[in-house]
RNA sequence: GUCCCCAUCGUCUAGCCCGGUCAGGACACCACCCUUUCACGGUGAGAACCGGGGUUCGAAUCCCCGUGGGGACGCCA
């Protein structure tokens, strides 16, 4: 059997989005799976719309989600690697050439408007064509069958004659992409749905250079979820982009793992999977016929069980990394140790690295916001300017060695004056956090420490 | 409009190929437990075979027709 050869053939004319960073892993974790070749391969023919920071985008999206490639134009946009090359079909233009005048030569091409087109055979009638609103020359011709890994047999008619090379000089997606794809041994074609209807015309441009095509596979769509409205997802919708996740800093390998249950499973109940299992069971006749639909739920649970089993100091570094960002993220990294601390709670917590700002705010401030509501339902509850006397009172005296010695403290305070644990425990957190949410009130006095607790139980009392 | 693909809980899906298990799991939602908040975790509940015809002793599973969803119909990729 002949090596497998997989490309990932993405065009730098926008965004990279989720379609297309699943269709890239199914190719690679195939590649990975077979121990074939993971081919890049840039199709920027459309010069209108080509940006070079489009390309740099699928470079570093790809590399993030370690999704590496064997041949194609370097990571760092320097030079390429591979003996099929160049990889971006902006520098292949004698080889399409070539390939047009052997189409030309035997006649399966012809020029009319100053454009190359390839010839259908078979007889020749025309017809009105409704979409188009005009009369148009079809061709009745044998029908092309697909022999596709994923959706079995499937037949359909091309009827017309195609442009190959547009009035400009510059070849077409449909014609490039098959001589790449001949050129650079490509042997499974594993793309998304949307190209199943453009196979005919590929495999009629196959036959015609006299070479047998590769296998296709193609996966189904991502669609938007229900809430985001019908039909697939479009670069403008939320959560479309890579982009997106990498700033709110989701871990790829959750984002990976997540990608590749969409269309496909391992055939049992599991789904968080390491990624060698993936790679190891993935195959394409496991993959879904029918479309999915973006769950951002889901992904972001997934992120979060991700998270929960990370290192210490691996979970570390990526709060460094994300506060270096924030507006007042230096606040938060003045303090090595204190920091760690902060992060060992707030690390059990969130969903996304994103959140930490957020969660942990009231750590690295005294100027954090109140939430109206909560103090409201605090204030009228009991008597919290009672227990805010209590509790600052009792605070110079209290242990703050640990969390359990706080503990102690606290509830013997409660204990002193006849009442629980809980009767200090909302107004406490209000004072302290500006919440009700957040970690256990102990772990929080321990971690702020005695000043910063004290000072800001007395600012609540003076304030209400 | 024409052509192509698809169809199991709200969502991702197992089961389908090789008909016969209370149609299983996960996310979400709800309840309870754990918890001195909020999460996590645990337990439980509700929730699906699109409709109609066949074939068969028996159909989620095979066939046909509807319906619904998606995609493609560019000198875009």
């Amino acid at each position: 059997m002949s090596p497998v050869r997989v490309r990932f053939a993405p065009s730098p004319t926008g965004f990279f989005h989720i379609g297309s960073a699943r269709t890239a892993l199914f190719n690679w974790l195939y590649a990975r799976h077979t121990g074939g070749t993971f081919i890049l391969r840039i199709e920027d023919t459309d010069q209108a719309r080509n940006r070079e920071e489009y390309l740099r985008l699928i470079y570093d999206s790809l590399t993030w989600l370690g999704l590496d490639w064997d041949e194609g134009p370097n990571p760092d946009g320097a030079g390429e690697r591979g003996h099929f090359g160049p990889y971006r079909q902006s520098q292949r233009s004698a080889l399409y050439t070539g390939y047009k005048h052997r189409l030309l030569e035997t006649g399966r091409a012809y020029e009319k408007d100053g454009a190359v087109w390839f010839r259908l055979l078979g007889e020749r009638y025309r017809v009105f064509d409704d979409h188009r609103q005009k009369e148009v020359e079809k061709v009745k011709g044998a029908p092309v069958v697909i022999n596709d890994l994923i959706r079995g047999r499937v037949e359909r008619r091309e009827d017309e004659d195609f442009v190959i090379f547009r009035s400009d000089g510059n070849p077409v997606f449909h014609f490039v992409n098959v001589v790449d794809d001949i050129t650079m041994q490509v042997s499974h074609v594993i793309r998304g749905e949307d190209h199943l209807s453009n196979t005919s015309k590929h495999v009629l441009l196959y036959e015609g250079f006299g070479v047998t095509p590769p296998a296709f596979a193609h996966i189904p769509l991502i669609l938007k979820s229900p809430e985001m409205g019908q039909g697939k997802m479009s670069k403008r919708d939320r959560g479309a982009l890579i982009e997106e996740y990498q700033q709110r800093r989701f871990l790829p390998e959750a984002l990976v793992n997540y990608l590749s249950q969409l269309g496909w499973n391992p055939g049992d109940d599991r789904e968080k999977m390491p990624l060698a299992d993936i790679i190891r069971l993935f195959d394409l006749p496991g993959v879904n016929q029918s479309n999915a639909r973006f769950d951002a739920r889901k992904l972001a649970h997934l992120n979060m069980t991700y998270l929960l089993e990370q290192p210490a100091e691996k979970f570390a570094a990526l709060a460094r990394a994300y506060f270096t960002t924030q507006p007042n993220g230096a606040a938060a990294l003045a303090d090595a140790a204190y920091f760690q601390k902060v992060l060992a709670l707030a690390q059990p917590k969130i969903k996304s690295i994103d959140e930490l700002g957020a969660y942990t705010g009231y750590f690295f401030t005294d100027e954090f916001a109140t939430d109206p509501k909560v103090r409201e339902k605090v204030m009228a509850k009991g008597d919290p300017q009672a227990r805010l006397a209590e509790l600052i009172a009792a605070l110079p005296a209290l242990d703050f060695s640990s969390d359990i010695a706080v503990e102690a403290g606290l509830k013997a305070l409660a204990e002193s004056h006849g009442l629980g644990f809980g009767d200090y425990q909302a107004v406490a957190r209000l004072a302290v956090s500006g919440t009700n949410a957040g970690p256990s009130l102990t772990a929080l006095f321990r971690v702020l420490g005695q000043d910063r607790v004290l000072a800001r139980l007395q600012r609540l009392q003076a304030q209400a």
